[in-house]
Order: C-alpha cells, then structure tokens, then sequence
DNA sequence: ACACGGCTGGACTTGCGGGTCCATTTTTCC
DNA sequence: GGAAAAATGGACCCGCAAGTCCAGCCGTGT
C-alpha cells in the first residue's frame, strides 16, 4: 500500500494495529477512542495520522483485516483437515472453549452489527471471512461424503451455511447472554446432523 | 413508573418510543442522534428530557422493550402453536420473509452486539427475550413430541437453544452479507434435525 | 375563574474526541 | 557528511451531540 516504509515505521505501524485491535476488543467498535490507541501503543496522534492519513475508519479496516485472519488461524490445525469425525470434534471443542475463554470480547462481533453499515469497506472483509469461512466447512463436508461418511444426499454448500449461522448465533448469544448452551448446542445439532443426512 | 402522566402526555411519550424505534432500526444504535428523533417525532429536546429525565439511554432502553415484545410478537400466531409440522413450516416461511423484508435493519441486532456492555439494563432485555423465545420453541418441540413426531430422546431444551442460535446467527448475517441462505439454511435444517431427532 | 402542575419551545453550555499543523528529531541514501 | 525524506511530539482547532435552563403555554380540577 504506502510505499516507502522505515524498519523503525513499519515496526510502529504494527504496534498501532495491534494496540488498536487489543483495544478494539476490549472497548468495543464505537467505544474506541484514539486516545486509548495512543496510550496503550505509546504514540502520538501525529503518529496515527502519519500511518494512517484516512483516519480512524482506515485504521479500523486494518484491524478488520487482521482479525478475520486471525479467526480462521485460530481454527487450525483442525479447519483445513475436517476429514474424520474425531478431526469435526476437535473443532468443535476447540471453538467452544476459543470464545468462551474469550468472554463477552468479540473482534469482530462489533463490525458484525451495524458498523459494516457506515463502512462499505469493513463490510466487505467481513463477507470475504464468512465465503473462507463456509468454504472451508463445505470442504469438510465433501471430504467427509467422499469417505461415505456423509450421505451423499447432503448440500455441502447448504449445510456449510447453516452450521456457519449456528456458529455466529452462538458466538452473538454468548457474549450478550453469558451462556455456553446456544454456541454448544448449534454446533453439536449441527454435527450430528450432517451424521444423519439432515 | 412515571405517574401524573395526562392524556395528552402519554400520547406524546408514545409518539417518542415509537419514533425512536423506528429511527433506531434505520441508523443502528449508536448512530441515533436525539436531534434526529426530535425531528421525525415532531418534539423539542425538553419533552423528550421531560419524559425520559435519565436522557438517551432511558428512551433506547424503552424503546428496547417495545422492540422485544415485538420480536415475538410478529411471530404469531405460529410461535405459540407449534403444534404441527405445518405450523413449524408456516413459522419458518414468515421469519424468513420478515427478515428478508427487513433488509440490513434489525431493531436489535445493535444491541445484541456490544451496546449491551455499557448499559447492563437493556442487556437484561436481550437475555430475558432470548429466555422467552427459547422457552416458545421448546414448548413447540414438547407437544410434538407428545404427538410423537419428534423422538423423545430430543432434549427440547438444548434443541430450541440451537435452532435460536441458528436464527441469530442466520438473521446476522443476512444484515451484514444481504444473503438470505444463512438464514434459510439454519432454519431448514433445525426442523429437519428435529424430524430425524437429533 | 384561577391557580397549580404538567407540557412545550428554544437558546445555551459543556465535554468529548477526531482531525490539523508545524517544529523537531531521526533515519536513509548518495 | 549532508541533504532529503520519514518519524515523532504536542499544541491547537472544530464540530457535534448530549444535557441544562428558564420562560411561556395549556388543560385540568375545585
């Protein structure tokens, strides 16, 4: 993107991302305030401004990016080798335990609601993560049917989608009820479901 | 709550809840301004101060529940009586449509988000709704089982909890992808994972 | 009728926080 | 070693929107 990037600039530009993402979960999307960034990532506003001359929202979009990779890394080694069903379970338990250690803190929950509205952009990161995301669920689900262990019958596509929905329900009612059961029950109905052929 | 309410008072209050909610869904939470439901409701910033003392807050916590009464509301007359695969059918079609028609306006989705953190009232609303709505399926599930068309071995419970997270989750992404399969996914395969008893 | 209390209008204050500017220091590169 | 470019510090500006205040209006009851 910018050209010309010192070692020491390109160094605090990723402390600015980070500070910001740290904070962006702490805080909230709309409760970030620069000051915070600023203090937390020892910068200035000059400094902020200087990476980012677009301002808040550009520096928001880096987080966004940053964080949706993020969110499909933490699903390996699991995600990408969905070919046997101990290989689903360990997902499954690997992302239940992921967000609950998470707490009401969630990256990207908050572009999720409505912020994607005012910024088209984040909108975007957003749909890419979920096509990734469902993508990689799809082939799961066609390595699982070409082992005979899902009935052939099944729309991986279809299936991929709904068990992403129940993943993003959960997760939203996790951190807004403090309850597990919602993001534990989708994914275990979600499973046993693509067992029976539903 | 507030006594010493005239006719003419109640109306007015009214008319402000109302014109808040409907701002509210067309701009997102932390986007409404107060002058903006000043504007659309006809009203000066002391009534809506005269009516709601304890400012923005207060007013968004009422207007969260009359939206949460609404949710359930507008699923009638189905949600009550899901008492036939019919009325599970009949039940799915019109929340997908009431959604779809909705677009990327969700009265609450704000809130579910992170707009619960600072104010812990409303996120009582949100966790008593999602109660309400948890307990509705359910009962749906117990009378088909009692007409023995969903195996008893379904825990009622867990299963409304999935199928809710499946909705939130669909309804989410429906406003932040404008895709409805999410949705439509999570739904149909909810009910027929009831039907197989998953 | 008249007085009291709720109702309404609108100007004003205040604080917060994003964005700008420029002077200064540090790095890079010839 | 020195000029040019990048990196940094921090003071300043400005707009926006929540909340305050007071003066005047209605309508309700006795």
């Amino acid at each position: 993107m910018t050209r010309s990037l010192t070692a020491k600039g390109a160094q605090t530009r990723r402390r600015i991302v980070l500070g910001a993402a740290a904070e962006l979960r702490e805080r909230g999307v709309d409760a970030v305030r620069l000051e915070d960034v600023m203090a937390r990532t020892g910068t200035s506003k000059s400094q902020l401004f200087h990476y980012f001359p677009d301002g808040k929202e550009a520096l928001l979009l880096a987080v966004a990016r940053q964080e949706a990779d993020q969110v499909l890394a933490d699903q390996e080694p699991y995600l990408s080798e969905l070919t046997s069903w101990a290989a689903w379970q360990g997902w499954r338990d690997l992302l239940v335990e992921r967000y609950v250690a998470q707490g009401d803190r969630c990256p990207l929950g908050g572009l999720l609601g409505e912020a994607g509205r005012r910024a088209p952009a984040a909108k975007a990161v957003l749909t890419d993560l979920m096509d990734r995301w469902q993508a990689a669920l799809a082939a799961g689900i066609r390595h699982m049917q070409a082992a005979h262990e899902i009935p052939p019958a099944v729309d991986a596509a279809c299936a991929a989608a709904g068990l992403l929905a129940g993943i993003q329900g959960g997760v939203l009612l996790l951190t807004s009820t403090g309850r597990t059961e919602f993001l534990e029950s989708a994914l275990d109905l979600g499973i046993e479901g693509l067992r029976r052929g539903a």
